[in-house]
DNA sequence: TGTACATCAGTGAACGCGCGTTCACTGATGTAC
DNA sequence: TGTACATCAGTGAACGCGCGTTCACTGATGTAC
């Protein structure tokens, strides 16, 4: 038998491993459970049989593992959404739009405190280091802005709603697109298709949280109103387009709306 | 001199009135200087350059000075946009939207602990008392759906973005119009005004805390951004109506955008 | 006006708690010869 | 194959900290007669 050297397997390599996966598991079920503000390493060693000293051989301190949270957060939100807007047919540019909005709210639903911990309040005492959480946090308004970038290669339409958002500057947005070099050419994406792109994440985003954080209160209903919500974002990502919007507000409700 | 009996004035009530206003007002700071979940009744204590438990002739304990500073919060919140909102012309309503929409933006840009503390995640182990919280949460939405009623009272438009907006349970709305009876006539107002307030409102929300919140990274040129999010939200609010709002994108920036 | 009592604001000490992090240590796993 | 050493995971005790809340108390303010 050849002995590794590379530390890939072996005992201790295994072990790590399992370690460092029980310990994301472990941060992530305090996370749901007491919420990023009351995340400790002590309880989360408790959990996980350790006495709390020995998470600092994984971890160098409390800061790192919520960074790895929030990673692992717009990660799993990514993957989700991704996977969702990846079974849709590509050509069908309202489907994959639609894949991406319930994809959103439903992982929220599932995950509600990692859904607060990476678009709610900024957990105190604890600064983002934004090298690292900035790329896994684009993923999905990046699949909104290449619906746009689809939608105008194609030539299908032009996203102009607004004759002002000419003067949308360049400045706001190049940091964005510049966040994943590469996955969307700048040269098929005009500023308008991209702030369109941003502004139908922007307000998903609000909707979702609006139910989730409960901002009008405990909504015994809230279906229809994230449905409207969304129809809007759909409005703005494809431009108006009110008999298009019609028909699929028409055929929406039995294929998407929720329980009854 | 007559003693008063109610205890309105004399040297305990004043005291105890000054005190009350400086425990609201540290409290607001150390909610601004370190976020909610840090907010500390020693901390705030030892600011008023009091012992710990002096605080508790005060206020029943940690919960209740949340409550007391959410409640402040909507209320700061709900009268700087009322007032912005006022000195609009009645008449106009674009106008009056506007004021809404960069009142709201003003002020959370003024007290971001403050917007985090009633628009981002739920303060952990804090309850709120929904009673106390949703009046004073409702005032800025309200007036958006109050715009919308207007336009529809006025017969100047019909807000119909969606034909499946028909199908917005009233279920899902009547709670919240609720909330504040007698505001809002329910007579005038057809549940696709309510949904297209309340879901402006919600990209508003989603608008202002994407920049308060830094959820796109640190974002230099803010103003473009979200501008072009009310001209949609503005949009919602109105009933697609591209020719006008053409018109008003190309007024608003020299009225309304930042400073250069 | 004066006196006796009630109310109340604020003190200071103490309670038990959980926290993040350090440090020297033990014992198991890996490695070089 | 066997031995000596290096690496590393995890232990257990301890550090100093700030927290919310309680309790008996002092002294000032208000009130009734």
């Amino acid at each position: 038998m050849v002995p590794p050297t590379d530390g890939s397997c072996g005992v201790r390599a295994t072990r790590r491993a399992a370690v460092e996966a029980d310990l994301l598991e472990v941060g992530r079920r305090h996370l749901a459970e007491h919420g990023a503000a009351a995340l400790s390493i002590r309880a989360v060693a408790r959990d996980l049989g350790m006495v709390p000293s020995a998470l600092f051989r994984y971890v160098s301190g409390r800061d790192e593992l919520i960074t790895r949270l929030i990673v692992a957060a717009y990660t799993s939100l990514g993957e989700s959404v991704g996977a969702a807007h990846a079974a849709a047919p590509g050509q069908d540019l309202a489907a994959r739009y639609w894949a991406i909005a319930h994809g959103m709210r439903a992982w929220a639903v599932a995950h509600p405190h990692e859904w607060a911990l990476i678009f709610g309040s900024p957990v105190p005492h604890y600064d983002a280091p934004g090298e690292q959480t900035t790329g896994p946090g684009t993923i999905v308004p990046m699949l909104l802005v290449g619906i746009g970038a689809d939608l105008y290669a194609a030539g299908r339409r032009s996203p102009k709603p607004f004759a002002g958002a000419g003067t949308l500057s360049r400045a706001a947005t190049d940091h964005l697109r510049g966040a994943e070099p590469g996955r969307i050419d700048p040269a098929v994406l005009p500023p308008v298709a991209f702030a369109n792109g941003i502004t139908a994440w922007t307000l998903l985003v609000g909707a979702v949280s609006s139910e989730v954080f409960e901002h009008l209160g405990v909504n015994p209903q809230p279906d229809p109103l994230f449905e409207y919500a969304a129809r809007c974002a759909e409005a703005i990502l494809f431009g108006p387009a009110p008999a298009r919007a019609a028909r699929r507000a028409d055929r929406r409700p039995t294929d998407h709306q929720g329980a009854p």
